[in-house]
DNA sequence: GTCGCACATGTTAGCGCTAACAAAGGTGGT
DNA sequence: ACCACCTTTGTTAGCGCTAACATGTGCGAC
C-alpha cells in the first residue's frame, strides 16, 4: 500500500563512500574515523563524523564481517528460557555482550531435539560468530559438547562438570550443603532430597552435595526421589510424602531441586494436613520472584543468574582476546524464609 | 589420495571454491547447487553435494548477506524476558523462525534505558536482518516505535494500540471481559481490578476491556488499582484490601492483572485472615505453570504466548513475501480453578 | 638547503558469495 | 543438412568494507 519513500527513508541504502562525498574525504578515511584508527586529524575526524550524524549512516556489518571474519556478534545456545534462571542468565549476558559492543544471536534447543547442539554451533559458525556460549545442564547435550571443536572459543555456562573449553559455573555442591546444613542446624535428623531429572547434571552436582554434606556431618543417609523440575512434579511426591508421614515414618526435612517442585511440594503436604514447617521443614533451590509468596514463604538456595550470564561474557571476552579464561565459580547464597523450622523433638 | 578429510579443525576455513575442486566443477555450480537453483544436472547435483558433505562446508553467511542483502535473520526487540509471557513467546518465535529456515537476533530493552528501541532497530539494520520483531507493551517504547522507518517488515507482537506496521495481539478486552463475565455470574456485584502499570499498553487494555465488560453487564463501576506485575505490589493491595473489607466495605471479586499479583494478593488476603474464594473471589491473567499450585489453584485467563510468537513469524512471513499482512488476533481462554466462588449472599 | 621521517590521506586488492552474461553442447523442426 | 532454442556450465563483475601499500605533506636535524 505504502511507498517506502518518506524523506527520511533513502532508497538506496547509504555506503561509505556517500559519507566520503559529503566530507570530501576518501572512503577510506571514513573508514578509519568509523573505526577509530589514531592516525587522523582531529579537523578531519570532525568532519566525517558530522557527515555519518547528518545522513544518518551505519556501516554495513556483513561487509565488515566479511572482510575481517568477526561480526562482533556471541552466539548463544540455550534451553528451557521459560524457566526463571535461564531466563535471567540471558538477560545478564545479552545486556554484557551489548556493554562489550557484542550482538546475541540464540538458538534455543528444545528436548523434542528440534536442534542439535552440533546443528546450532555449526549455524553459528557459518555465521562467523566471535564466539558461543552454551547455556544447559542436559547431560547428552553436554556429552554432544565434547564431540564438537569449533574455529572460535566456546564457553560453558552453568554446565556441571568439567568440560572441552571454559566454564563458568555455579557452585552447586556449595548451595545444596547450604541447604542441608541450615536443616541438620535445625535440629532434623536427617534431610532427603526431591531431586531434578537425572538428564540433568545441575540435578546430578545438587544430589552430590546434598550427599556428601550430610556424610560430613555423620547424619544418616536420606531418601532421594526424581522430580522433572516442575510443580506437578513436586506434587506427587509431596503427596506420596504425606500418606507415608501419616503412617508413621520420621521425615521431617525435605531438601528440594528447584522452588516449583518445593512449592508443589507444599501445596500435596498442606492438602494432606501435615505443616510445614511443623510437621515438615522445606528449602528450594533458585530464589524465584515468587518463593517470598509461597505458604509459607520459601526458604532457599539463591542463584545470581544475572551474574552467572555476566562472568560468561567476560570468559568470552577473555577467550576472544586470546587469554586462557579458566573455569570460573559463583557462589549461591542462603535466604531463610519460613518453610523450615525446628525439628520436632 | 590425500586422506586430510575432515577430522581435525581446519587451518583455513572451507570456502565455495574447494568444494567446487573437489566436485570438478566451477564455484558458481556449487553455488547453485546450494541454492537449489533448477537448471543442474542430477549427476552434477550429486557429485556437489557429496563433495559438501564430506567436506563439511557450510556457506559464508556474511559473504552471502552481503551480496544478497538478506542475512535470513529476524531481529527481536523484547523487554521482561525474565517473566513468563515474553520468554513462552520468544520460545515460539525462534522456534517458528528456525522451521522457515532464519536465525533469531534477540536485543533486550531495560527499563533503566539501556537500549532504547530506535537504537536496537538501527543496529539491526546494519545487520542486514529481514525483518524486526518488537515484543513490548510498554507505552513509551511503542511511542518510540512509530518515529521509526526502517527500510525492512517490522512487525509488533502483543501490542495494544494499532501502530506502525503489522501486529499480533491477544485480545486483552476480550480477556478481561472473560474474567469480568466469570465473576458476574457467579452472582457477585461487581468487580474490582488490580491493574498492571500505566506504562502498559496491555494493562490499559485489560482495564479497558473490564470497563466494558462491567458497563454492559450494567453492573456499578468496580474500583482500580495500579501495580507493577510483581507479586509484592499484589501483597501491597490485598494488605489494604483486607483492612477495608474488614472495616465492613463490600469487596468480593478482584481480577487482578497477572498471575504473580493475583498471587501476592491472596497471600495477603490469607495473612489477614480473609478466605478466598469464601469471602474473595480472584481471577488472574496469564496461567503461569505454578497457578495450579497456589492456594487456592488460581482461575485465570490463558495467554497463547508461544502461538503468539508463532503467529508473529508467519506474519513476518508474509511481509517479507510482500504481502500485506494486517493485524492477526489470537484469542484468550478462561481456566476455572478454585479461586473463585459464589458470591456471599 | 636538503634529507629523513612521521603523519595524513588516497589507491588498490580482495574477503566469499551471487547475478548477469557468455559459451558450449544437445534437441527437434524444416 | 541447417538453424533456432533450450539446458548446462563457466566466466566475470561487484556487493561494502578493511588491509596493505603508495603518495603527499610538514617539520626538525644536520
Amino acid at each position: 500500500m505504502s511507498t517506502d519513500t518518506t524523506g527520511a527513508a533513502p532508497a538506496r541504502p547509504l555506503v561509505m563512500s556517500d559519507v566520503a562525498a559529503r566530507a570530501g574525504v576518501s572512503h577510506q578515511t571514513v573508514s578509519r574515523v568509523v573505526n577509530g584508527h589514531p592516525n587522523v586529524a582531529p579537523r578531519t575526524r570532525e568532519r566525517v563524523q558530522q557527515a555519518i550524524a547528518e545522513l544518518g549512516y551505519r556501516p554495513n556489518a556483513a561487509a565488515r564481517a566479511l572482510v575481517t571474519g568477526s561480526s562482533r556478534t556471541i552466539g548463544l545456545i540455550t534451553i528451557d528460557v521459560d524457566q526463571y534462571g535461564p531466563a535471567q542468565t540471558m538477560i545478564g549476558l545479552e545486556q554484557a555482550a551489548r556493554a562489550a559492543g557484542y550482538s546475541l544471536s540464540v538458538a534455543i534447543l528444545d528436548r523434542a531435539g528440534g536442534l542439535t547442539i552440533a546443528e546450532a554451533v555449526d549455524r553459528f559458525v557459518a555465521q562467523s560468530v566471535d564466539a558461543v556460549v552454551v547455556h544447559t545442564a542436559e547431560l547428552q547435550a553436554l556429552e554432544a559438547l565434547e564431540q564438537v571443536d569449533p574455529p572460535v572459543p566456546l564457553v560453558a555456562v552453568q554446565m556441571g562438570g568439567e568440560g572441552h573449553g571454559s566454564t563458568v559455573t555455579v557452585g552447586q555442591e556449595a548451595g545444596a550443603a547450604l541447604a542441608v546444613d541450615h536443616l541438620l542446624e535445625l535440629g532434623h535428623t536427617t534431610v532427603h532430597h526431591l531431586a531434578g531429572p537425572s538428564y540433568s547434571v545441575e540435578a546430578r552436582r545438587r544430589i552430590q552435595g546434598w550427599r556428601t554434606a550430610l556424610a560430613r556431618a555423620g547424619a544418616p543417609a536420606g531418601e532421594l526421589w526424581l522430580g522433572d523440575w516442575w510443580p506437578s512434579s513436586g506434587h506427587a511426591a509431596g503427596t506420596d510424602l504425606a500418606q507415608r508421614i501419616r503412617a508413621g515414618e520420621p521425615i521431617t526435612a525435605v531438601f528440594a531441586g528447584n522452588d516449583q517442585m518445593a512449592l508443589g511440594l507444599m501445596v500435596a503436604l498442606h492438602e494432606q494436613g501435615i505443616s510445614v514447617p511443623g510437621d515438615v521443614s522445606v528449602v528450594g533451590f533458585d530464589d524465584v520472584p515468587e518463593a517470598p509468596y509461597f505458604s509459607p514463604p520459601l526458604t532457599t538456595v539463591r542463584q545470581d543468574f544475572a551474574e552467572l550470564g555476566r562472568r560468561g561474557v567476560e570468559l568470552v571476552l577473555a577467550r576472544i582476546g586470546g587469554e586462557d579464561g579458566g573455569s570460573d565459580l559463583v557462589e549461591p547464597r542462603l535466604l531463610v524464609r519460613s518453610s523450615t523450622g525446628p525439628a520436632r523433638s
